[in-house]
DNA sequence: CCCTTTAGTTGTCATTTGATAACAAAAACA
DNA sequence: TGTTTTTGTTATCAAATGACAACTAAAGGG
């Protein structure tokens, strides 16, 4: 069966993709977050502006808890929300000056470790890379 | 810089995949294991037999804490342990009858998800996509 | 205007997970 | 043979995370 097959690809492939993003962003966490405020505040650095809500349902946490670790986010200074004059109960939740501070460091200690695990690679290979990643991304993890 | 530009994308493209394949996988744990239990149990699955030391490796956990879930998986009938002959400090660690099965049953509910997913897709996209997967595992993923 | 829904908060408790020290036994090595 | 290294265990403690109840305030709908 052609299906089982492709099935087994996905599975082998999402696993080798957990274990090398696990192992590139391993240690890029700052000091001061814990894991989950780690995974929050990347999220809402490439999805800012978010609300509460938008955190709880992508994060596949509960509201009180999504609360609490964004409100200790910003305690410790590295996002901001302010009130949506539209609706006064949403907030729209950003990184501050310091946030974003914080994830361009980790992002780039992640760029680096990316370009050390593809050096070496022709520009026709890189180009083959990047068509692939554009095809899953649209046809298989959209 | 069109190194950044690749970048970018594999950032992008590592979340979606984390995104979908938790999507995916979500409430398919047997109720009576942890989430890091089921991960373990996930990487025997694909892996045996392994060794405590491997499970504590490609986890990225300390050695006290895998013994101790290991030690809960063993006690749940889910994973049996054999003393290696040759090393008698190594042990070998597999599904038992009962983990095959409740891994079966997992990853059955994750195909039917998988192939929801990719529903109306063409033989030639179908095939577009298994190359895609090849390639990514063997130049980036790896 | 009342009622319901949506968005978020606070507090509390249980469970899970992580960290560390101290240990045992087999293997490797000198 | 004695020492060191590897592989794993047990116990204990702290921190992180999850679950739930009770609550507030704004918005929406009749």
């Amino acid at each position: 069966m052609d299906n089982n097959q492709l099935f087994q690809k996905f599975v082998a492939f999402s696993a080798a993709v957990h274990q090398i993003t696990n192992d590139i962003t391993k240690d890029v966490k700052s000091e001061a977050l814990t894991p989950l405020q780690y995974k929050i505040l990347e999220y809402i650095a490439v999805s800012q502006p978010v609300t509460l809500s938008e955190v709880s349902d992508c994060m596949q946490m509960s509201m009180p808890n999504t609360s609490r670790e964004v409100k200790k986010l910003s305690e410790k200074g590295v996002c901001t929300r302010i009130t949506d004059p539209d609706d006064r109960r949403k907030q729209g939740i950003k990184l501050s000056a310091a946030g974003e501070a914080l994830m361009n460091e980790a992002f780039q200690q992640i760029a680096v470790r990316f370009e050390q695990r593809i050096a070496g690679i022709t520009a026709a290979e890189r180009k083959e890379i990047e068509q692939a990643l554009d095809l899953l991304q649209h046809k298989v993890f959209y």
